[in-house]
DNA sequence: AAAACGATTCGATAGTTGTCAAACTATAGA
DNA sequence: TCTATAGTTTGACAACTATCGAATCGTTTT
């Protein structure tokens, strides 16, 4: 593979950033989890009833992901929708995959 | 893909906590690179001139991305030969690959 | 309009981390 | 054995971060 520029290698570093607090490994986690399940809908209350973590943290780490280019938000009525940035993902299974 | 167990979700937590500092991210690609070209020699001088670090803030990275399992380590005479653990790479880039 | 619900913002705090300088250990060569 | 080279350990410090409670905002429902 070819080496990442400098500007992608910090977005790179911002990403595995956002996934190294295990909270947000497991934010991450359980929107993948959905994906597969293909359940939709997936709001922040889901996640702050799953992990054990108050409302005000569990926005500030949606926040994170977002910012890292991990996750997709979409406010929906009083809900906040997330789902994971597929591109992203791709980007980082290009980057481990060998050869 | 299957949900990772909880140990397995700390595992991968610990490897992206190493790769999110800019310095550590910089010196797992350098390793990357020299798999690509097959330069089978790199000790931690080559990385502590690479990068602009001081060589406590080296053998301290080096430290945790072995402790991270992300590469290897091994003393050969007055050096110390580094490179990437194959495994983990393989267990991450499975980690991002799609269905 | 009022109440209820979902989410965000603000301040504060305890804990973590990247980095350095100085001192130290280990190996190789003269 | 002395010196030079490669790397490690220790102690310290500034910067960052995860988390919380309280207050606030926006939307829906009654």
């Amino acid at each position: 593979m070819s080496m990442p520029t400098p500007t992608e290698r910090e977005q790179l570093a911002k990403a595995f950033k956002a996934l190294s607090s295990p909270n947000r490994l497991a934010m991450y986690l359980d929107l993948l989890a959905q994906e597969e399940t293909s359940v939709a809908h997936c709001c922040l209350g889901d996640l702050i009833s799953r992990l054990e973590i108050g409302a005000p943290t569990v926005s500030h780490h949606i926040k994170e992901l977002v910012n890292a280019g991990l996750i997709e938000v979409q406010r929906d009525g009083k809900f906040v929708r997330c789902r994971l940035n597929p591109v992203m993902r791709q980007r980082l299974a290009a980057f481990f995959a060998n050869a």
